[in-house]
DNA sequence: TGTATATATAAAAATTTTTTTATATATTAT
DNA sequence: ATAATATATAAAAAAATTTTTATATATACA
């Protein structure tokens, strides 16, 4: 792996956002955008781009189902497996009793 | 720990210049401010701000010896095993002939 | 076919980070 | 005590990222 694309996987998870999304993709395996959106409360460009972030840094991918765009892990990425362990190994999410699932 | 805490850390090391001075840490056990000077051929206060963005992170530690400081890994720091596992596991520092040692 | 919904993306504005420039502090040497 | 060296930090300028606003695209539904 090249520096370039290590960067970018350090670069994507240095942000409180885009950490609690890869923990609610870790928990639930696959979440749709509208259920960021409500879990986040935040405008859809905004989950949007920070989606984006996450995907070309390699760490999700989106798999599009009628309307909707599903997101989950990336399991071909070898340095996505020691990241994982780093977020199962610290933070966690906060409870949330409203969870959107469409 | 804490979400803030990870946060920082993934943020110390979303930056080519940082990551190689953790390589350089990571090889060489301590290095001196001087020494990084010599191998990036940085002016002292932007080698400075990146090395405080390393320490703040709890990723590196400074022992002044005399005029000089020291930069050497935090082991303290329970992630930064993890985080070791994945440099080593990826990056390479370029070759260089040249490395200023004082 | 026309309208609504879900999402992506482009452009502009706002915010944050990085670099440079200037200055301060501590240690060593004269 | 004064000058020189190594490093840290503050302030300003430059550059990059994030958010907002506006628009485009694709699917579903009436």
């Amino acid at each position: 792996m090249e520096e370039r694309q290590l960067k970018n996987i350090f670069y994507a998870l240095s942000d409180s956002i885009r950490l609690k999304i890869l923990r609610l993709v870790l928990e639930y395996k696959e979440v749709c955008v509208c259920s960021f959106m409500a879990y986040f409360n935040m405008s859809q460009p905004r989950i949007s781009f920070h989606l984006r972030v996450l995907r070309q840094a390699g760490i999700l991918k989106a798999k599009k189902r009628g309307q909707w765009s599903y997101y989950s892990l990336n399991e071909n990425n070898e340095i996505i497996k020691l990241v994982k362990d780093i977020i199962m190994n610290s933070i966690s999410l906060e409870q949330r009793e409203v969870y959107c699932e469409i």
